[in-house]
DNA sequence: CTTGACCTTAGATTTAACTCTAAGGTTTAT
DNA sequence: ATAAACCTTAGAGTTAAATCTAAGGTCAAG
């Protein structure tokens, strides 16, 4: 039996952090004392955890929702549907890595074009590349490329 | 001489976002007509494809607004500033990019753990891992650690 | 019996970069 | 001359995940 402060001490998170969980259905204490502080049990404290190591591998709190009503209710899916949800949020974190990754190479390209000395930028590198198309920066990254192309 | 429909063209953006950079100051037009509508020039036009190709990059607007306060001053900035920014931003994509790794790795570790078939979630290894304190996961990444650590 | 630590609520604020809405004025083509 | 396409403004909404504020109630120690 933990009060809020006391959960939020042993898992590492804020009092805030409890409250807004409760506010979007994600971990609602077992129950309330007479004066209305909220009482986590251990079952409480375990489904934390279970949201903070899905946190630790990326999901959103909206897909941890998902996970944990599957949890609720194991004997009413499949390993596939969980399984599916792991790999949708793999691949978006794998498109996500790609994006950073072209930041990356452009970046570190940019910077071993400068000579990064106490000479005036009046001649930097960087500069004339940022306002040139060059190829050292990588534009094939436009996020929402389908939706921006087709309106606008 | 573009009126914002016709920049926004040219340059693959909306004309909602000429406005929001003009109203954070990153990019004003010229002038305006008598009735009221923005004129750019071709100076203005160079100065958003900066912006995009910063953008490409991966600098935010306040970055970006940065090195166009750089860019229209050269003079008054040594290359040593300019690569400081890049190297800042650089680091800073580095250490997103090893979070997602770490995600990316949870993730493709957890998704092999599973059959993925059509059998009950009952014993499914992913909801398993979540339940239990498991080396699929990796929890080296509270996101801004040491504020977390501090207070609360 | 009061101080300080803890708890309650509702609601506002933060960040980034747009995106959208409403209500209306201007230009261009037919 | 009128319809379509374009432009104007101010301001609200979006997303995610908290974080903060104000105003106040509860509880244990000294």
């Amino acid at each position: 039996m933990y009060r809020i402060g006391e959960l939020a001490k042993v898992c590492e998170v804020k009092t805030d952090t409890l409250r807004f969980y409760e506010k979007h259905g994600l971990l609602a204490p077992s129950s309330r004392t007479e004066s209305g502080y909220r009482i986590y049990t251990q079952t409480d404290a375990d489904r934390l955890r279970f949201i903070l190591r899905a946190k630790a591998v990326g999901f959103t709190l909206a897909e941890i929702s998902e996970l944990l009503s599957i949890e609720l209710d194991k004997a009413n899916w499949a390993c596939a549907d969980v399984k599916g949800l792991v790999d949708d949020k793999l691949s978006h974190v794998e498109q996500k890595i790609a994006e950073l990754e072209r930041f990356r190479r452009s970046l570190s390209s940019l910077s071993q074009a400068c000579c990064g000395g106490p000479e005036s930028a009046e001649h930097c590198s960087i500069l004339e590349a940022l306002e040139t198309n060059c190829d050292q920066i990588r534009c094939e990254n436009h996020r929402h490329d389908a939706k921006q192309t087709h309106k606008q």
